[in-house]
DNA sequence: GAATGATGAATCGCTATTCATTCTCCTTCG
DNA sequence: CGAAGGAGAATGAATAGCGATTCATCATTC
């Protein structure tokens, strides 16, 4: 059992059990439980409890990051990279359940160090969105009246209020493709400038 | 100094303190010392610190959803209503700060209670957008082909994640009209049915 | 037989909650 | 009118339990 190992699975184990009690009413034993590790091993890879939380966010929510900016670099039409955007999202938090109640919770704390994660990484990735919504605005697609500061926030608001369902609900009500279709769809026909002739031309 | 004045004091006490520290890191002492009362007098009123926090989010939250509710039932026409509430329940939470940042965070906690909660009165709030929606679709105004269900929450989302940027951020960089208005016109021009010539006469 | 990794019982600090005591303010009666 | 008394409200020091963290000890590997 190598040393990188014990690492990943108390992540994996965190993971688990932030996701299930929140960060507060976890216990280190919990983790440690499911990770089938002793309690005081964890400290031979993590510096307190905090620490733990901050690696979390570090290497799983940082995986789903690069995951959906890597898939926006390869589209070029602004319409198109919205709708990826909203379903790549959307799926990958589907995907990660634990990790998407770890966001919905811990990333609301009113915490100095989760403050500053919001301001840099997490940031960092809302910022595509405004990022494509000026490409959009600089090829005439999108109305110029759009602040992309306020824009970008919408949509990512959207898209995670409907996040939030999934995870409160036990049965989600609706499928990704259609929740991430209807959201880009809104969106979309908001901003889109219809007096363009560009718009027109690449069918948003 | 009556009983229900100490009551409303530790209330108050509670929301600056919760809002400050989160639920988890707020002590009662705090608590106590804010309502400038003893630890144990806040026992005569509370059964434990927990129910402090859902008197919280009934009395305060329960005062902020009447007075939003009570604006849009003055209204008829569905655009304007998505309109009124975008700007009053931006201008509330912006004028509650204490009050924004504790349903920014603690609505979020993964507790049995907080999720009947939100399944309850809070979806009771949002719940006015999805039927607005609906009225406006019967009048012909908004496209058929949205589904109330997802679109509510893309509009409430889009609220609150400015709501969060408030709170997140020491210095608005956007002030509340213009943010209701944009997000407003976004989701408007989004649902509305361009094909139907009530859009126009009502000049959504 | 070191050196490194792992263990988990014991410690220690912290804070929610309790409760014996004190205070306040009426009411009653001499 | 003022003193006595007592009911309810308020106090805050003491308790009690929890759980993060430590560390003396054990296991494994070379």
């Amino acid at each position: 059992m190598k040393t990188i190992d014990k690492h990943e699975k108390i992540i994996k184990a965190a993971v688990k059990v932030f996701a299930k009690k929140g960060f507060f009413s976890a216990r280190i034993s919990d983790i440690a439980k499911v990770a089938k590790v002793a309690d005081g091993t964890i400290y031979l890879y993590f510096n307190n409890k905090f620490d733990i939380l901050l690696s979390v966010f570090d290497i799983e929510i940082g995986r789903l990051i690069n995951q959906v900016k890597e898939l926006i670099e390869k589209e070029t039409n602004p319409c198109r990279m919205l709708e990826i955007f909203a379903l790549k999202h959307l799926s990958l938090l589907k995907e990660n359940r634990s990790l998407a109640e770890i966001i919905q919770m811990e990333l609301r704390q009113n915490n100095k160090l989760i403050k500053e994660y919001r301001v840099t990484k997490f940031s960092e990735y809302v910022d595509i969105i405004s990022h494509v919504i000026r490409q959009g605005q600089a090829l005439n697609l999108f109305r110029k009246d759009i602040q992309p500061g306020i824009a970008k926030r919408a949509f990512f608001g959207a898209l995670d209020e409907m996040a939030r369902l999934w995870i409160l609900a036990p049965k989600p009500a609706y499928n990704i493709e259609e929740t991430a279709m209807q959201i880009s769809k809104i969106f979309l026909c908001g901003i889109i400038d219809k007096g363009s002739a560009q718009a027109d031309e690449k069918r948003c």
